[in-house]
DNA sequence: GGGCGGAACTGATCGGCGTCCATTTACGGG
DNA sequence: CCCGTAAATGGACGCCGATCAGTTCCGCCC
């Protein structure tokens, strides 16, 4: 076959990481192949590298999806909720859920290290700075004293609390220090250390 | 060649850990093979398919020796401490120090994931846990007034959280929320989000 | 409408990988 | 001295990422 014109430039691409995505969570990162995605999308593989660079390219724009889809999460989460701690609890819990029902997308987001040549990505860097301005902004809202430097700091120090329970029970390795295998639990201890008791507290 | 003899089988298993040691540190992750491995020792592949069930089998191997040697570097860091607080505090700061100066090692252990078939392995649990043991035991002097299942739940999200900061740290992320790549910082900030400010605080 | 330039796509190829196993080597007991 | 057997080899297999000369056919121009 030569030409064909299915499909744009721009389809192919969509079409590709979307197979791609499709075989990151039916069958993990190991078995995903160039040329399983070529094959999924009715192409050959010589063809996927006249859409994408190489592998780690497409899986970085695999990893733009995965980085929109959790803030559109956490964004549904608060847009409801008014209090600035709800907000942070429902973006914490959020964050947590989305990292323990979609392991693998989690992990090739931010356990998979992309070739030194690739770093220059600003849109995948824009994407995951837009999620964490997102912590910073309602983490301003709720201590409003902060100063920036501050409160950068303290939203970093935050979310990378919350990042680290997200990333040992992702591996499996939370139940190290335990049984309780409730993720969420953890994600409570963390906010109420930062931000103290919740407001309304339930009876029991 | 066939018999040889020149070293056992034991003094084999540790010679190819310690060569994917070096190639793991010297070259990352995705460089080491096998076939290095097995040149590396000068034997075969299929010599180093007698000492370990597969890659995965070495590679675990290999993960004992880095989780042993994180143990001792905390366990040498606050033997001259008594203060539970100041002990928390530079088991934090080994920790992270570890993860940032040996990223390749410390990535290969937390975020390399072994097939399913691997998962029991009782020794390299077991060196996990006795260092998640030595914060909640020090954490346990700090707060005595903590009930057990209380204790254990606030060393797994108090440690959960440095972890968090080791991976962002690691993997180049930490700088998304801002530009300073003063890990110690971040791990300041959660050490005296956990248990307030440090007892005697220096001038400036 | 016909032909042709070039875009679109193919598929064979390369080197490297993990894994396996039939074969070869040489040590040590009889 | 010789032979059984443990020790180690090396080539084979199927898969991988990546490359590129070659093939096909769309659409423009005369």
């Amino acid at each position: 076959m030569g030409r064909r014109n299915l499909h744009t430039r721009e389809q192919q691409r969509d079409m590709a990481i979307a197979a791609a995505e499709l075989i990151l969570v039916r069958e993990g990162i190991d078995e995903l192949s160039m040329r399983k995605v070529a094959q999924a999308i009715g192409y050959t593989v010589g063809n996927l590298y006249l859409l994408f660079q190489n592998q780690d390219d497409l899986l970085a724009a695999l990893n733009e999806r995965t980085a929109d889809a959790i803030y559109l999460q956490l964004r549904d989460r608060i847009e409801a909720l008014d209090d600035p701690r709800e907000r942070l609890g429902a973006m914490a819990r959020g964050y947590i859920e989305f990292a323990t029902g979609n392991p693998n997308r989690w992990r090739l987001l931010f356990e998979h290290q992309l070739p030194e040549e690739m770093k220059p990505r600003p849109t995948a860097d824009a994407r995951i700075r837009r999620l964490f301005e997102l912590v910073e902004t309602t983490l301003g809202a709720l201590e409003p004293k902060l100063k920036a430097d501050a409160l950068r700091m303290r939203a970093t120090t935050f979310w990378g609390g919350i990042h680290g329970i997200c990333s040992l029970a992702v591996s499996g390795k939370l139940s190290w220090g335990g049984r309780s295998s409730d993720y969420t639990l953890y994600c409570e201890e963390m906010i109420s250390t930062f931000f103290g008791p919740p407001k309304s507290r339930r009876r029991s």
